[in-house]
DNA sequence: CCTCTATTGTGAACACTTAAACAAAATTAT
DNA sequence: ATAATTTTGTTTAAGTGTTCACAATAGAGG
């Protein structure tokens, strides 16, 4: 908890800030203003500015922000500097999309394990990430110590493999079902709905069409 | 443009509710009220009695909402009326899922044409949808008179795709790359970015610890 | 060293969103 | 009928987020 009191919005544009300060920085580019930033992300640069003052003075009058300390400053807010394991529970569609992902090419980030009901799918690897049977998930996540976990089982199960998550110390779920889960309040829920994303994406097109994305 | 000046808060909620409405209809209730709502779907019941205000008075006092009309009268809001066919860009590892979700089941919403570069890929079906070579993608999209768009090809051609997009017409882009894609201001564009979401839960959990969800 | 220029950091205004609280109105119970 | 209860719709207030606008200040150029 070494800084507190960062508004919400402003976390969420954190990881945008990231990327691109990696681009920058792959891209030998030393320094950059918010106004350059501002283009890229396509968030005012006033907002830019505003965000980065709530960790310090993190850039120079005159000059901007210069890019690789930017960068390394903002790795240590994110976590970047050590490597963060999650697990993945329920291996279909979606899942084994996710699976096949990797996180880790832009992110300290990585699927260290994933668990599904399947027989067949029990105690296989794929994308080089063993898949357990439901049954040992408990275990596994305790062991492991596993923090953060991505949910892609049905909507019928999703309750009962949340509360089996947060009872062995699961303090986030990044849940892509449409239920809206209920767990204790220290407990981090983040929902990805894409059936709303593309309902609201449609109701946006038919009624603000003059105005701005996002 | 039949309702305007619904705030965007508002509008990104309208799904959350449908849904729910539906599950009531289906369970044969036949009258809610905002605090029952508010359980439901985790929003405050002021909020939710706010949010139906934009609309007109479509409850009663003493009583509640008749879930029935409630339903019908956002089944118009929200273009549940009428089906609404959209096309996927890229049939990847995340297309491939999406393809093979049957949106349509809760929604008035289907996906009615895929389009991918891979020539193996080019004039198959896939969960009932047909995949067409990307060279037609454009003739397509204008022939079925397609407004919205799944993204889901690689991130370094995803301004291409959308530049293309755009020129025939296409209004609203549902943006699962990281790229922040540039568009005239008529064109929605509604980001996915799986990536950040994971960064941004893995940052709420160790900093917002004592915060409740979402 | 001084001047000019660029760009930050932030106070203040504004815009948007949520929530508390309650009068008004309708239902339900007696 | 009347009273008690419920629950809306909205007024008002508080909270959150964005943007303007500019003094402060660092760097660049002479
Ligand atoms: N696929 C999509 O595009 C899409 C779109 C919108 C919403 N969703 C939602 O995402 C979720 C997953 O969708 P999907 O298409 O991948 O479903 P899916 O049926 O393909 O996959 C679910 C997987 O979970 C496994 N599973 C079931 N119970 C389990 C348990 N207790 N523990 C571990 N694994 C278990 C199943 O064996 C299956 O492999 C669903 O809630 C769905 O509503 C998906
Ligand atoms: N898969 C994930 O879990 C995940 C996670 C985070 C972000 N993303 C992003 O989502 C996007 C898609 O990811 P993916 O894993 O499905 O990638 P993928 O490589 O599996 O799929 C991309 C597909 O797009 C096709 N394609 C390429 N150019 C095209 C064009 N011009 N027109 C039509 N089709 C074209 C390719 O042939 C391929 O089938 C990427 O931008 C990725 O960064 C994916």
């Amino acid at each position: 908890m070494a800084t507190k009191k960062i508004p919400k919005a402003t976390a969420k544009r954190l990881p945008i800030y990231y990327r691109y300060l990696s681009v920058l920085l792959s891209a030998n580019k030393r320094r950059v203003s918010s106004t350059e930033l501002s283009e890229a992300v396509q968030v005012d640069s006033a907002t830019i500015r505003r965000d980065f003052s709530y960790f310090g003075e993190l850039g120079k009058r005159g000059y901007g922000y210069d890019v690789e300390s930017l960068l390394n400053f903002f790795k240590g807010i994110l976590n970047q500097d050590t490597l963060t394991s999650v697990a993945l529970v329920g291996v279909g569609a979606l899942g084994s999309a996710l699976l096949n992902y990797n996180f880790h090419q832009d992110t300290n980030l990585r699927i260290s394990a994933a668990f599904d009901t399947k027989p067949e799918l029990a105690n296989t690897v794929k994308s080089g990430i063993p898949i357990y049977p439901a049954s040992e998930m408990q275990k596994q996540i305790k062991e492991q110590q596993i923090d953060a976990v991505i949910l892609t089982v049905p909507s019928s199960t999703s309750q009962k493999v949340a509360d089996q998550l947060v009872s062995v110390g699961v303090k986030g779920i990044l849940n892509f079902t449409p239920v809206r889960l209920s767990v204790p309040k220290n407990v981090q829920v983040q929902n990805i709905d894409l059936t709303n994303e593309l309902q609201t994406l449609i109701y946006f097109i038919k009624n603000y069409a003059e105005n701005n994305p996002e």
